[in-house]
DNA sequence: TATTAGCACTCTCGGTGCGAGAGTGCTAAT
DNA sequence: ATTAGCACTCTCGCACCGAGAGTGCTAATA
């Protein structure tokens, strides 16, 4: 695999390059001019043919030039592209964005996917962060019309839940404020299952409410649970591979369905670590959705607290360096901005 | 404009109906043929050609079939179409599956997207209920990191708003505990401008609170505060007029770009009232990304607390009979269960 | 007077044929 | 090991043609 020499390395890395461009099959005699390469169309014929055989390219039909199968972007990928970082001033724009909008979360999310998409001209997705180990904080109750009580809940790490239910029968606000004072004292830092063992210490009405608690917790503790951001979904539609919406129904489909969604993110993003970026190429041969398509992940928060996922998706033939170096950048961001104003 | 015969009124719904079924331009000869006319073509064909001086059909080219225009749509909407009533079965699959969900207004939220965009196989757009007039109810105060607090406040109706900010200087857990005890007693009902009165019952703390709290009612009550719930959005990728994806585009941005979507609903929506359900026709003239486009929407929710609105986006050829219908039953059945839920 | 049969005309659409252009693979020369 | 040269292949755009579907108009009909 890595007996790529160097020639050989070189003309994958401008068919790459090229072919990202124009969109076209690249051939022989268009290369050697337009990059002034010291050496004759037929030998990188040659080299073509080589890198061929080896997997790296293709051809659409006989006799026109090639493109990069996905092997070859993958190898490109990890072996060949530049770590480009993003230009200082892009990268102040983008803090800046950041820094001036509100200090909300949501805000940021929306803001993140929104850079993503525009910056990569290509569709984004951002998951609100939460915490993989929910530990309770504070709760609060509040009477409603009958015998209905909204509970709202922190949890460690800032994460706020809320849910509507029903009690047996109607509690006045006062016993619902004192029930909830304890069960706050009573249950910092708890997790889920600890809680069980608080259950003796409460009468009948902190136990139904203890029971609404720990299941909040639990659905909480779902690797996607809050929102999902999406943006520039319009951006895929204007490439000229999904020309024909029927390609671009199925790319699209993935990020509309949510439990595709979720399942795409689960099996990839466990294995990456914040900082880390990851790219898939082509669905991997799992998703089928995807083999036209690419996508370029990250996780962003603070480790072991609030993590999310952020990413992008276009098409294969997309400009790694420049996505990646985005998908880093913001993903950092958000981990300082996440990371600053973090609960505890 | 109402001057139209039974024979024409007649023409222009079967044209509609087959122009719909078959996307394409319907001839006076094929159209006698499948609905067994008890006229001639030629008869039809002199209809048509009234039809088409009054503004109602046009052909794509000379000796081509007719199909109809904005205006033909819009007079088929205000008077030919029948007031079709869903199925019993499918209203109450519909039910079902809201009753058997978690009672949790985001998944209804979601679920109604999800069953207006299967039921129209078009895109769909459900926006979070809220109240016009933000009135307080409760406010909890939780003390984080350093100087940083977090904001939990319920409106009247349920809303939940959380904010994240900092004081000048620490301030403890049981004296937060108070202070917002004291604000939830004093500003029972209150709306924003109301609370500027009773600033001067508050200690400095207290009164830096209280413009937080301000501040966040007065977000609430901008016309599309919360989240917008989309669907669908694949199926119109489907649609023959859409097979070039540059025309799905523009239907598209107008989904993504929340600004636009904010401009349409606010423009259009006001207007209606719940229970009546608008069609917009090929973007009025007001909206360009809207010319291939008909949006169906409704009003939900309980009015003067909690209303939202949702509906459908999809081509100009939709079965309109079958969609408002739709849309008006998911638009009853969000509205039963918001008001079922309400908090006051 | 309203309807209809008949006819000439128009326009799209699918299929075919052709030439230009771009690219390849192979062989022989450097 | 590289390259010049050449024969070959395949796509793409264009023009052309005939079938099919539909129209508008006129004259005949009930």
């Amino acid at each position: 695999m890595n007996e790529l020499t160097e020639r050989q390395k070189l003309i994958l890395t401008l068919i790459v390059h090229e072919h990202t461009h124009t969109t076209q099959p690249v051939g022989s005699k268009a290369m050697v001019n337009k990059y002034n390469l010291r050496m004759s169309s037929a030998t990188v014929r040659n080299e073509m043919a080589a890198l061929t055989d080896l997997g790296y390219l293709r051809q659409p039909h006989t006799s026109a030039g090639r493109i990069p199968t996905e092997e070859g972007y993958r190898i490109f990928v990890s072996k060949l592209v530049r770590r480009t970082n993003l230009p200082i001033t892009t990268r102040r724009t983008i803090s800046h964005q950041f820094y001036q909008s509100r200090q909300d979360l949501e805000q940021w999310l929306r803001l993140a996917a929104s850079i993503l998409a525009n910056q990569s001209q290509a569709a984004s997705l951002v998951t609100a962060p939460h915490s993989e180990k929910a530990l309770f904080k504070h709760l609060e109750l509040i009477a409603t019309r009958g015998r209905q009580v909204l509970l709202v809940m922190a949890l460690v790490g800032g994460e706020i839940r809320q849910q509507i239910f029903s009690l047996p029968e109607p509690v006045s606000q006062e016993q619902l404020s004192t029930i909830a004072t304890k069960i706050t004292n009573l249950c910092q830092n708890c997790s889920a299952d600890q809680l069980v063992a608080l259950h003796p210490q409460l009468d009948p009405v902190g136990k139904e409410i203890l029971v609404v608690v720990q299941e909040e917790m639990a659905l909480s503790e779902k690797l996607i649970t809050g929102d999902i951001y999406l943006d520039g979904m319009t951006n895929i539609l204007a490439e000229p591979e999904f020309a024909e919406s029927k390609e671009a129904r199925q790319a699209l489909k993935l990020l509309e369905e949510r439990s595709l969604l979720e399942d795409l993110l689960t099996r990839t993003i466990m294995t990456s670590t914040i900082g880390g970026v990851q790219v898939l190429i082509g669905g991997e041969g799992t998703w089928d959705e995807l083999r036209q398509c690419s996508i370029v992940l990250a996780r962003y928060g603070s480790p072991g607290a609030l993590t999310g996922t952020l990413g992008v998706l276009g098409p294969m033939r997309m400009p790694y360096g420049h996505t990646i170096s985005t998908v880093r950048f913001v993903a950092d961001v958000l981990s300082d901005l996440v990371t600053e104003t973090l609960i505890d």
